[in-house]
RNA sequence: GGGCUGGUAGCUCAGCUUGGAUAGAGUGCUGGACUUCUAAUCCAGUGGUCAAGGGAUCGAAGCCCUUCCGGCCCGCCA
């Protein structure tokens, strides 16, 4: 609590003076204020107006009047706008001293709105048979930044990569590797996932076209791989562990890590699709078509105008989203878990164990990553599928919104980026694709950023060694990728662009992270140790007020986020507060001031932007460093 | 054809969930600020029929309806 506790006492003093008018059942915001009215807004007036059938200014000079006869601790003045608005302003001693206080706390930002309840989210979610592209880091970036902020938000979360590998573009590199003569080590220390994705995929897939028997052999791998016991299989799952150890390497270098691998392979061998098909026929959720184009089929009845669905084909295999249901009912913990658990090979730079389901049974203590709630992080194009997986959840349960998908909008190539991969588009944005070639790799994205930023880094401060630029251009390719991908709002569209997504001005994450080190340097160069022991009341000019209220506006945006879903809320914040620093750094002097008081206090400001900053920073999984 | 989704400054986007003040950033362009705590910065200027039309409201970028334009989805593929 830090400037809610302002907001928290104004909209209790409004409910008083509503009690007294014997009004009830008004619902008044009350919210920061924009900049020139004030710090805090209410608009009481407007709905009492509407209720009194009386001029809104009327009743704010009336609710203000009123208003000012309270006993206030944290507003100094109340005033009527004559738009209607009612203008709170705060008294600016005690609440600089509540937020700096406050914001030197390590959970500074923490809400409680999980109640430390257990929720899952799952994303990346990627075929092991190529790189991960740019298009795989928003889903990648996105379900990371999630949840960390439920984290935050006080849920414990159990974060899960479905790893499918049994599907049609596993079969097909496999095709590459046994029929087309692809040796099974790349050339030239070429990263393998590289080479599974640039050279074997496309080219197979690029063959099918001039070769038909190849399909035949396709779908004959394919039927292999769902089995399970064949060398193929066997071959298979070689090549695809060692595409998925090559992804999650991408994965970890951005900063994201998680708790438990589960494959799709595993979940097809496990038997757990018998159990659900079961369960839809007990609970007559399904129907089994005696007639029409399906006939032969169990479907799901399509909602409004939405054609039926087939889970079960005439022949009596499941199709692709009814191996995606039983998946979705483990998570919730609606079906006997069928899995042994054993530890990732390697371990994942920040320590925490990584898990990975088997069905081979072994002594370990049995893991459990299931919850009360799902999070299921995967672009909008799945949405249909997805809405059909929600309902069935849903009634599972008999309980709404346990199954959430997070949908996003995918990410295309600019026109400039489609030509450089060859293809000439006129000047419209192109989607990728994986199995034309036409993507962007993540790891060139992040080399091409750490080239630049090492140069820059290398420029300014030439007596840097080696090792430190490094670590410093790493922290900053990281950063910038990550804010690119979550800084804007899920239902937008990124259209990347090579040359520009290269951009360090501006709303970028090193614009931050610049804050961040002229913070960091003003307190070494102070050469004092930042306290909180200091005299509040020499907090007043306005770029200095400024910046203690945006730090005391943390864990409302931490609340927002997590309430609705919305990393872009956090990147915003980080945002603000940089500015608010940068605006203050520019215009007050904090060291050699001549006045040992003064200088403690505004060195204060300073340690708690630098802590407030860290942490919001860390929501997002971008670590800023003390130098750049 | 049906469904989902976007349209706000030259460009990229906030604001819309919960209607109310002067519609905000970044970028671009123009000009200014480094012998000073790092100029990856700051300050100022420029730039808007909030896609169009209608409706309900004292009041709409926001709510409802219609239309237009863009993107995506609609297989016994995955």
């Amino acid at each position: 609590m830090s400037f809610k506790l302002l907001i928290d006492e104004i909209d209790n003093n409004i409910h008083k003076i509503l009690d007294d008018l014997s009004v009830s059942d008004i619902l008044f915001s009350v919210e920061p204020a924009k900049p020139g009215f004030g710090d805090v807004s209410s608009n009481v007036s407007f709905l009492l107006g509407k209720h009194f059938k009386k001029n809104p200014k009327e009743i704010a000079d009336m609710l203000s009047e009123k208003y000012n006869q309270l006993q206030s601790t944290l507003v100094s003045n109340v005033e009527s706008h004559p738009s209607g608005y009612l203008n709170f302003f705060a008294n600016w001693e005690k609440l600089n001293q509540l937020i700096l206080s406050e914001s030197n706390l390590d959970y500074y930002g923490s809400v409680d709105l999980g109640k430390n309840s257990i929720i899952v989210v799952e994303h990346t979610s990627v075929n092991p048979n190529k790189a991960l592209h740019i298009g795989h880091i928003r889903n990648i970036v996105l379900g990371d930044t999630i949840s960390r902020i439920l984290k935050k938000a006080n849920y414990k979360v159990n974060v899960l990569n479905y790893v499918d590998d049994s599907g049609l573009q596993v079969a097909d590199i496999i095709v590459g590797f046994r029929h087309l003569g692809f040796a099974q080590d790349p050339p030239n220390e070429k990263k393998f996932d590289h080479y599974c994705g640039d050279d074997i995929y496309v080219k197979t897939t690029e063959k099918y076209e001039q070769d038909p028997s190849l399909e035949n052999i396709r779908k004959n791998i394919l039927k292999e791989l769902e089995d399970g016991t064949s060398e193929i299989a066997q071959f298979a799952d070689k090549i695809t562990r060692r595409v998925l150890e090559n992804q999650i390497e991408t994965c970890w270098n951005l900063g994201v890590y998680y708790d438990c691998l589960n494959f799709e392979s595993q979940i097809i061998r496990s038997g757990l699709w018998n159990q659900i098909f079961e369960k839809l026929k007990e609970m007559n959720l399904i129907e089994f078509e005696n007639n029409g184009k399906n006939i032969g089929c169990w479907v799901i009845r399509g909602e409004n105008n939405d054609e039926d669905k087939v889970l079960v084909r005439s022949n009596g295999t499941a199709t692709y989203i009814a191996k995606d249901i039983p998946y979705a009912a483990w998570k919730l913990g609606l079906v006997n878990d069928p899995f042994n658990y054993e530890k990732y090979d390697k371990l994942q730079p920040d320590n925490h164990i990584l898990w990975q389901t088997t069905l081979v049974p072994n002594n370990n203590f049995k893991q459990n990553f299931i919850g009360e709630k799902v999070i299921t992080v995967i672009d909008s194009r799945q949405d249909r599928l997805q809405k059909i997986i929600t309902t069935i959840m849903s009634k599972f349960k008999s309980k709404q919104d346990v199954y959430i998908h997070l949908g996003y909008e995918s990410v295309t190539l600019s026109a400039d980026t489609a030509k450089t991969l060859g293809l000439n588009t006129d000047g419209k944005q192109a989607q990728m694709s994986g199995r034309k070639g036409l993507y962007v790799n993540a790891d060139s994205v992040y080399d091409l950023l750490k080239n630049k930023t090492t140069d820059e880094i290398r420029r300014r401060h030439p007596e840097m060694s080696d090792f430190e630029i490094k670590q410093i251009a790493h922290h900053i390719s990281v950063g910038t990728l990550r804010y690119e991908m979550i800084k804007q709002d899920l239902d937008k569209m990124i259209t990347f662009d090579l040359t520009k997504s290269l951009s360090l001005d501006g709303d970028t994450a090193p614009y931050i992270q610049y804050a961040f080190a002229r913070a960091s340097r003003i307190i070494e160069k102070s050469t004092r140790i930042p306290s909180i022991d200091i005299d509040f009341s020499l907090l007043n000019d306005q770029f200095e007020i400024n910046l203690i209220k945006t730090i005391g506006l943390f864990d409302m945006h931490v609340m927002d986020a997590a309430k609705n879903l919305s990393p872009k809320v956090i990147a915003r914040y980080c945002h603000d507060l940089a500015v608010s620093f940068n605006s203050f750094y520019e215009h007050v002097k904090v060291i050699d001031l001549g006045n040992e008081k003064l200088e403690n206090s505004r060195l204060c400001i300073v340690n708690s932007f630098k802590l407030t900053l860290e942490k919001a920073l860390e929501l997002l999984g971008i670590t800023a460093p003390d130098k750049m």
